[in-house]
DNA sequence: CAGATAATTAGATAGTTGTCAATATATCCA
DNA sequence: TGGATATATTGACAACTATCTAATTATCTG
């Protein structure tokens, strides 16, 4: 019993092939999304929305950019699939999308433990 | 016991404020190190090759990349604290930084859980 | 030291990105 | 219809990036 360790899941490694160069361009582009101080921001905050989600008109002023610069930011994060938008009257509503984040919460993970 | 759903740390939000504009300078520096499909698969494969490492000689066949690519790249997940290299020689052998996505993983966790 | 091999740096170029002011579009309401 | 408010698009510009070839630096070996 030799010092008490034994084999664990740690020793499988990650999947038995290397990352594709498709799986890696899907990841690339969620990691591009993340990859911008404001869009971070931006992200926290529409994720603590939760489901009802947040007026994007309530986006401008915390991060001190211009409008046409959130509206930027928000459209990159949609079209990544990291969150969507829902009309109401002239506001629009953002939430995250469930699950975007998956894909790269796995790659990370394999880092991690 | 009203269908059997009671609080739980899912309700939780995140932590209590948001993301402050440095944390999300630092996280935005690790997201860009992996926005790359070049880089994705360039850490996936120093990931793979354990404690040991692996050569920087042996990444530029599989990228089908030029060597001062490889190399720019390699730079760039080193400068991110993400790998770092010994020499052995003529060879550099690279590892990953343990705990280097540990923020990143905090961070990706409070969206997908 | 000279040659060989590995890695970095330099310089160039095409493409992308973050930002803003100005303009356009969409939606509501009186 | 026309004004008010919210959001998107356009156009511009500076900064950054991915890539290559060529040249430079570093290290080992004979």
């Amino acid at each position: 019993m030799y010092g008490g360790r034994v084999a664990t899941s740690k020793a499988i490694p990650l999947t038995k092939r290397p990352l594709t160069d498709s799986s890696a361009n899907e990841l690339a582009i969620v990691f591009a999304a993340l990859a911008d101080p404001v869009r971070l921001r931006l992200f926290d905050l529409v994720r603590r929305a939760g489901s009802t989600g947040v007026c994007s008109c309530d986006l401008v002023e915390p991060l001190e950019r211009s409008q046409p610069t959130i509206s930027h930011h928000l459209k990159v994060l949609r079209e990544a699939g990291l969150v969507e938008s829902r009309r109401e009257g002239t506001w629009l509503w953002y939430s995250v999308v469930a699950d975007a984040l998956t894909n790269a919460d796995t790659f990370i993970s394999h880092a991690t433990k």
